[in-house]
Formats: structure tokens, sequence, C-alpha cells
DNA sequence: GTCTATAGAATGATAGAC
DNA sequence: GTCTATCATTCTATAGAC
């Protein structure tokens, strides 16, 4: 397996279309954020993009590194596009819109805290952190909106940081949905509009409802005990 | 090591605080839950909970098995105290503010999405169904809550399932800004203030703004080359 | 001729299954 | 406690660019 039909040694300067290690990358960060960083192994990643696992290697040197690389990769593409789009005139509520269409017909879940789960052990200090920072280059560019369009006064005094992950959340709520399916292509533009309508309005009847709130009156909150049994079907249950 | 100190032979029925499979279902959930299904090992739950990797098998009968189990049990928990906060009387705003700091004090995250990631290939058809319907039944307890509180006039008419869907994505924000250190415990009680009147009274600054939106017009979007160089720093990059 | 980009195979450790 | 498969990582060879 791995890379049929490639003749040894280094190709052609023109017959090479994408190089390698771009392919790599690419077909990397789509794996790992479709799958996980354990679920992929390096031979996957170098099959898929048509080399072998010493390229992988030659270029990225451990699998650990490739993941930091490739998440960084992916984060950073999807912040200059949202900058982009960010950058571009009109309400902050159409171009919020625009980048929740965007995002759901195109770009992947890039929801950190998932896909770093499992790799807190296996990561170094300095990969994580490179990770996080390139998420917070993220949420920083859309926070910066939202502090500027408070200051116009299309926003309320909300906290810019506070609201962006909020949104950034609700995105990740679509991803989910089509995933499992309950989101066909044809009806992204629709559930984005009526996902921004509650994310701009929210979900209150009053309208003057927008007061701070007092604490609420906690009620009592017990666990309930679980009566199902989750033990394998073929094994007995001890009895005390 | 594994079960130190412990007695060979079954345990006489008054030595056992809470039964080893109990254990072993509590401590599955909480690793899974933490660490993903790759990162944890049957060997890991097994010393964690003072059993062995035999008594593991024994109870669960697979990893997969065990796996399905706890997260199915860890939902059916968190449903069931979900739901009696929503039984008890007040404003539906309050219990959800209930909820929510319930949720961040002592749950899990419960994002499905994030705990399948990379197990796909390993569950069997069943094992995704039964958790898939867990967060349906958790989902559709909120969802039903949405929907009274709209016929009694406290909610606008949006749709309960979307809205019960915000809301959890709501407060895994707040799990990872925990997680990430952002969110000492003493300012989870505020933290759920601030994002409930946001889930709530939404970001706009007009408060008649509650009408539904056209198509936005979309501004150019072309992606941004990205001019990074991610690969192995000891490694050349080839020129072209 | 030397260096680079590539393939193929070997090694060693881990962890699930029973 | 043993067996075995899988996987990250390393080593070595080679074709072609420069």
């Amino acid at each position: 397996m791995s890379a049929e039909g490639r003749r040894l040694g280094r190709p052609r300067a023109n017959e090479v279309d994408v190089p390698a290690a771009d392919r790599i990358i690419r077909t990397a960060a789509r794996l790992f954020l479709e799958q996980g960083y354990d679920a992929v192994t390096t031979e996957t990643v170098a099959s898929c993009s048509g080399v072998t696992k010493a390229m992988v290697y030659y270029y990225y040197g451990s699998k650990t590194n490739l993941f930091t690389a490739a998440i960084e990769w992916m984060m950073d593409i999807s912040r200059a596009r949202t900058q982009e789009i960010l950058m571009s005139g009109g309400r902050l509520r159409d171009r919020l819109h625009t980048i929740a269409v965007t995002r759901l017909r195109i770009a992947a879940p890039l929801d950190v805290d998932a896909i770093l789960r499992g790799t807190r052990s296996t990561l170094t200090e300095e990969q994580l952190a490179r990770i996080h920072q390139a998420e917070e280059r993220m949420v920083s560019v859309i926070a910066d909106a939202f502090a500027e369009a408070a200051r116009a006064g299309e926003l309320r005094a909300v906290d810019p940081l506070l609201a962006a992950r909020v949104f950034l959340a609700l995105l990740m709520v679509g991803k989910m949905e089509q995933k499992q399916g309950r989101l066909p292509e044809e009806r992204v533009e629709a559930w984005c509009t009526e996902v921004m309508d509650l994310f701009w309005c929210g979900v209150s009847a009053d309208p003057a409802a927008i007061a701070p709130q007092g604490v609420a009156p906690a009620p009592s909150v017990r666990a309930a005990a679980p009566p199902v049994d989750h033990t394998h079907p073929p094994h007995p249950k001890g009895e005390e």
C-alpha cells in the first residue's frame, strides 16, 4: 500500500501539483479534526496524502508535532477568513451571518477542548501553548469586532470576549447538527438565520427584559439514583 | 499494582461500601469524559477503581461496552438531575440559572460529538445508537420545558429543540473556561448570570430588534493563503 | 557529485483480549 | 498473566535535482 505507482527519488519539479509537505498537513488537519488524535495513525495520514510514513517524519519529525502544526495551520486559515469577512462593511449582524454560513458550509469544527481531548499527556507544554494561542487569535478577531460594534451602539455593553465565545459555540451546535444528519446543506442558510436571531435577540418574550438579574433562589437539588443496570448482559450482577 | 491490600476471594457483604461494578462504571465515566476513549486504558480504569482488569471484563465484557455503559449512565444521571430542577416551580429563567450553576459546579461536559470522537469505527451501531438516544433524552427534557414556557408566554416562539441545544452549548463554553483556568469556582455564579442574560436577551442594543431578518447580502469571501511555515524546524522546506 | 525527496523495511513498546 | 496486533519511530537504500 502507501504510495503505489510513485517512482523512487526526488520528483521532477513540474510533476508536483501540490508539494508533499502541504498535502500532508492538509490531510492531517482534516483527519485529526474528524477523528481525533489517537484514532488517526501516521500511516493513515501518509497513505491519504499519497506518501509514505517516512515522508511524514521527514517533514514533521513526530506525530505530536504534525498534530500541532496541522491544528495551528487550520486555525490560522479560519481566522484569516473570518477577519476578512469582519473587515467588509455593513451591519455586524449581517457580517456574523455571513461568517456563520461560511463556517457551516466549508470549515471544520474548531473546538479546542474537543480537539485536545486525550492529547494533554502527549503534547509538550509548548505545543499546547501554540494551539491555545492560535485559538485566542481566532476568538480575538471576533471579540474586537464586538467591542467596536458596542462603541458604535449596535451592541449592548456585553463582555466582547464572552460574546465571541458564545457565538463560536453556536456554530459548533450547527456543526453537530450537520454531523448527525439533522441539518442538510439546503437548510444551512435558514438555520443560521434562526440561530443568529436567537443570538441577537435572546429567547425572552418580554422586549423590555434587558435588565441585570439578581441571583435566582435555588430550588432543592438532589441527585436521583440511576435505576438502570448498565452491566454487560451475559454477566450476572453480584447480589448483596 | 492494581488492587493492593485486597484479599483474594469474594469479599463479605458488610465489607463492601460500594459494589465493584458501581465503582468501575463511575471511575470509567470520569476518566472517559476527562481524557477520551483511546487515552484511557482498561488497566487505568481497573487500578483507579481498586480492582483488577479481570473484574472490568467480568462485569462489562469489553472496553467498548464499558464505554457505552459509562456514558449512558452519566447522561442519565445528568438528565434526572436536570429534570428535577425543571419540575420545581418558579420562572423558567431562574430554573435555567440553577441548572447552569449546578452543571458547572459538579457535572462533566457532555458534548456527545467530542465524546464520540475517535470511537466511531470501534463502537457498534447499537452502542452508538444507545449513546445518541441518551443524549436525546437529555435534550428533550429541556426542550419540553421550553415548549411549555412558550405556551405560558414566558418565551418567544423559538424552536424549543434548537433553544435547548443552544442552552447546552453555552454550558459547554463555561466548562471550557473552567478547564482553561479562566473561570474560578467563586465566579461561576456571576458567569452564569451573565451568560443567562445573553441567552435570554441577546446581544442587540435595540430592544425592538425582535423581527425576522431577511438574508444578508454576502460580502465577497476568499481564503487567505497562510504565509506561515508549519514544518518541523530541523528539516528544510523545498522551494519551488 | 552531492544533496534532497522519496520508498521500504525493521524495531520496540503499548495495550486490548481472554 | 500471556498472547498478539497495532502503531510510533528509526534505519537504509535509491532516483533524480542542482
